[in-house]
DNA sequence: CAAAAAATGTAGAACGTTATACATAGAACG
DNA sequence: CGTTCTATGTATAACGTTCTACATTTTTTG
């Protein structure tokens, strides 16, 4: 092994004038040969590769920001405690894992300021695209950061984007699959758990799950049961309104709750009040969460595979980077798995899986 | 609001060029005010900060990497699902929140190539400080960063880390807090799940839970009873380890357990064996996770607060960003939350806590 | 073989900011 | 008032890479 070269800076950091040096050409043949750009024969490949490795040379991330790519690939999340964020992160990762590229997370909350902000900083730090995770913004904001970064939005259901890319689970279907999967087990009085009007648009996906339950609720012919019950977003009123729900004397039979979220918290709060589920009251979730899965939660839910998401939504973002311009708009399909909570059929001590088709726009 | 000005980039950025001949003074002049630097005048002050404003300008974050700072905190993870990182990444934010900084998240394995190629990669970023949290890296590694980049490592605990910092939960006590709290409810039969021989070293929590444990055991005169049962980290030999443990004809009649990931997941086996807890076995946690609260699970579990953590981490940081270069270890209180899975005194269905005193070096 | 075309490697500027040297203006002092 | 000291703002180079124009070498063609 060489000893560190004298053209290293005063930091002690291995530049590409080191390299350079080291191998004996110019600073732009090893630019070149970094690029994989074309007109680079493979003796100097192999001078500059050997001087590469044999330096440790690593170029700067943030040099390569002012005039080419960082190779840097933001994750912008408005909410930590996604449940459903470890498998979008692991899918993501799988895909990156081989390349140049990094993701980098930066963490939000759901206000347009702080959002904003957010991706103004990733655009700041140059970073090549942005997958931003069930973002809530106005699609016109998105779509006015889209035009300066490639951006993916998943779990953002806007069917009129036109310079960005969506990756969703297909969110009606969702919800239809839970209530039919009620409606299978002789369930008539099926009610809907909702997030409350901060989320009043069509993009949202809980916008969706309600179309979608309310849709299925149709077809099957039960459109006077149509029930929905909107719980605020906000701490302590949240679990309030949960519990308001359970003390309904007109308490619909069973119910499907747009988050496993809030599922579990009214799981709960039902056994706190002698409220047996499946016998009392009949619940599916959304998101399949780890705790639900838990056999003392035992929670029946929807779910829509993160890891795909994270997976689909990596590669959509990369052909934009690399320079496609027709919008995509991706949808996986929701499955359900059965668990105790849903009822009716015996033998449901372990989860269980009915599948849908997926598509792609 | 005036136009965009006619020396922005071909891309349309505003650079600090803009700002500089729409406020009619030296790009050096600006720079001086945007670091606060000496030598600036109030009325140069103003113009330029209007500048700014009728412009949006924004520093470009890559730029500053060659020359200045990037005002950017790297938080390097190794298990995106730890339960306690939501709190610890609510602390890291709300402290910076004010400032120009922002917190950049990257997620790796717990292998070392993998976390050492991370940090590189945040290094390239020129990042200006790290906060690792829970590294599996050896000492000599996180040391020769240290060398480059300032860093506080959470969840580590090395008594000889000289160039960088550490702020941990006191883990020892913690475990000791467990055992006390058992032995006062009268059990005397009181095992400790570890988690296997891959953590084999001092500067591991669960090494450090485990050294508690055993002193606690002794201190209270049950050395000869001390019960360590290793399980191993890869599934699924995990999960039939912890279902060994279940089956054994001497298992203990109380166990802590190093994590609640682990605990949980023994409460559900136990619930499925038919082994009531607490009345056959009393179980306390690690982590006072979300998923430990809910009366479903009701599991007993020492708290770090992952918030707490997270602040002092970043201010930690932000201090030996600033310049400091002795050693700083900080170490907070556990606290044991009592719920039901603790046993022995009736009225348990709500979560309470016992605290303990907190220190610095 | 000569001319044309293609491939190769270099020189130099660009990217957007920071840091430093220093010229100059203004303030303080005798 | 002249000299010295301090504060201010500018000119310029540095930071580490990418990109482009173009000189030169090599290959292809007639």
């Amino acid at each position: 092994m060489l000893e560190r070269d004298e053209t290293a800076t005063t930091s002690g950091r291995v530049t590409i004038r080191t390299v350079a040096a080291h191998a004996g050409v110019s600073v732009a043949a090893v630019s070149k040969v970094l690029r994989n750009a074309y007109g680079v024969s493979e003796a100097l490949r192999g001078k500059v590769e050997a001087a590469i490795e044999a330096l440790g040379y690593r170029p700067s991330r943030a040099a390569r920001g002012l005039r080419g790519r960082t190779f840097t690939i933001g994750l912008l999340l408005v909410d930590i405690r996604n449940p459903f964020l470890p498998e979008i992160i692991d899918g993501v990762n799988g895909i990156l894992a081989p390349s140049h590229y990094r993701a980098m997370i930066g963490v939000s909350e759901a206000r347009i300021q702080l959002e904003t902000s957010l991706i103004e900083s990733m655009i700041d730090y140059k970073m090549d695209g942005l997958i931003l995770i069930a973002p809530r913004l106005p699609s016109e904001i998105i779509a006015r950061f889209a035009a300066q970064i490639p951006i993916v939005a998943i779990g953002y259901h806007d069917p009129d984007a036109k310079n960005f890319d969506t990756v969703n689970c297909n969110d009606q279907r969702g919800a239809a699959v839970a209530v039919e999967a009620f409606i299978e087990r002789g369930y008539r009085k099926i009610g809907m758990l909702t997030l409350g009007s901060r989320e009043g648009h069509r993009v949202s996906v809980v916008r969706q799950r309600e179309i979608g339950y309310s849709e299925a609720m149709q077809m099957a012919g039960l459109g006077e049961a149509i029930d929905i019950h909107s719980i605020p977003v906000a701490s302590p009123v949240r679990e309030e309104s949960l519990k308001a729900f359970l003390l309904r004397p007109d308490r619909p039979e069973a119910v499907f709750c747009w988050s496993d979220l809030d599922a579990i918290t009214l799981l709960n709060m039902a056994a706190e009040m002698g409220i047996r589920v499946p016998e009392d009251l009949a619940v599916i979730g959304y998101d399949n969460s780890p705790t639900a899965a838990l056999s003392l939660v035992n929670l029946a839910s929807i779910d829509q595979s993160g890891h795909a998401l994270g997976v689909l939504a990596t590669e959509t973002l990369l052909s934009r980077i690399e320079g496609r311009e027709t919008h995509l708009a991706h949808s996986t399909a929701p499955s359900l798995i059965t668990r105790r909570s849903l009822g009716r059929i015996a033998g449901l001590e372990t989860g269980s899986r009915t599948t849908q088709n997926s598509s792609s726009q």
